[in-house]
DNA sequence: GCGGGTCTGTACGCTGTCGAACATAAGGCG
DNA sequence: CGCCTTATGTTCGACAGCGTACAGACCCGC
């Protein structure tokens, strides 16, 4: 997350994490396909049939379908993957998935998948460690969406959206911002004015552009850094 | 959870899902420790020392120490384990846990667990559909935590620490209560008393019973159901 | 350039929870 | 027994966020 410096653009961090060899063993199997905008590439509960790596866009975890309003609990992009069900031996997706901003991904079959993975240790062993940091960002979120007010989470979803679009704009309405921390669109609305009017972002018709991010910074709380310092600690490359 | 039918008493179900001979080779690396209550087993951060396999009582798993308030955000008794951390090849620790109901665990050293776990299959895999569930868990209590109410809440807490308990009675108090929901003291006591006024529990200095386990039922959000069967899906033995 | 859909802004009363302060009750120990 | 600690109960004003309703603003397509 942060800048994504070090990498070459388009590509996916983890499978950057790995060896050459390793690397083009593994993107063999892989086919590089287009995320589209809502796009619902899995159910929750549902039978996972591939893994997902992004290398542009980003993807959300959505929980509790069931009755009650959806809420996004997890952000995938670059710095990920989508599947981690099949790193587990497991057959079932646990959360439902939609992609947020377009992009592309390498994408696998879940047979392939599981197949490679034994023999591949060192893609085991970058996806356990993101696991690691997924459960982590999870226990963490708990506490966020507890205590925080909503112009503080909103700021977070919007660096870390920024971080995974690798542009300081991109496209989402307040009422798909309401959807996804759980709140009004009207709370929206006041929160994002409150930003705007501070001259910290834009927006106009489902375009948000981030004008000023170190004042965003300031404003978001301390959840944003807690999750990108444990993505460091064990992912790093 | 639910009742624990089909256990020796004071077994760990993990360790119970394998097959004799590898659940004697793995108990011979671990020694029975006593949980003390309010012990505290290992801070968020630090460098895990042990695994453990509760046989009874249970451990709360608390995020968010760094400044704010803390809040659970698992529990952990003889249907689980300890130091996931440890599965997925990770030095630190997520969370801090600390003991809320006193018992018994299975101990492992660190060094012993890494040592073993790759050749035992059965263990490894046992273990990663536990982590599957946790995090399936972990994903479903943020929107509890959004979501419902507090009575609700103190409901699902209530029948999730019975399960463990192995009993309808146990020590907790109001202050205690609302530290793991991450709630006011008052809050608690109103919530409880609407709960006692209704005959669905009682207390009296920090005892609490629970008297009508159905009618806790018929009161707790669907948090508690989706749970249970997120847990039976993949470890029902 | 006119209309209809999408997106954003504003207002109102309501409720769950908060924060703080204070009042009672129930054990434990000398 | 009485005192002290711990646990529970009650009250008050404050406020973030909710639900609802409606008004204006912008964009696109015909």
């Amino acid at each position: 997350m942060e800048p994504p410096l070090n990498l070459p653009a388009l590509e996916n961090h983890l499978i950057g994490l790995l060896a050459h060899a390793d690397r083009k063993r593994l993107l063999k199997l892989c086919e590089l396909v287009p995320l589209r905008e809502a796009e619902v590439l899995c159910e929750g509960g549902a039978v996972a049939q591939y893994a997902y790596f992004p290398t542009d866009g980003f993807i959300s975890l959505v929980a509790g379908a069931d009755g009650k309003p959806a809420l996004e609990v997890g952000l995938v992009g670059f710095e990920g993957m989508l599947g981690i069900e099949l790193v587990l031996g497991v057959a079932h997706t646990p959360l439902q998935a939609v992609v947020r901003r377009a992009g592309a991904a390498w994408r696998i079959a879940a047979m392939d998948f599981t197949a490679v993975l034994p023999i591949e240790p060192a893609l085991q062993r970058a996806l356990n460690q993101y696991i690691f940091v997924l459960m982590k960002q999870l226990g963490n979120n708990a506490g966020c969406l507890r205590f925080h007010l909503i112009e503080q989470r909103l700021a977070r979803w919007l660096l870390m959206a920024q971080d995974r679009a690798r542009s300081n704009q991109f496209h989402v309405t307040h009422e798909f911002l309401a959807a996804t921390l759980g709140v009004r669109r009207v709370s929206i609305t006041t929160a994002a004015g409150a930003l705007q009017g501070d001259g910290l972002i834009k927006y106009q018709h489902g375009e948000v552009t981030v004008v000023n991010r170190r004042g965003l910074r300031a404003r978001v709380c301390s959840c944003y850094a807690a999750d990108q310092a444990a993505y460091a600690q064990q992912l790093s490359s």
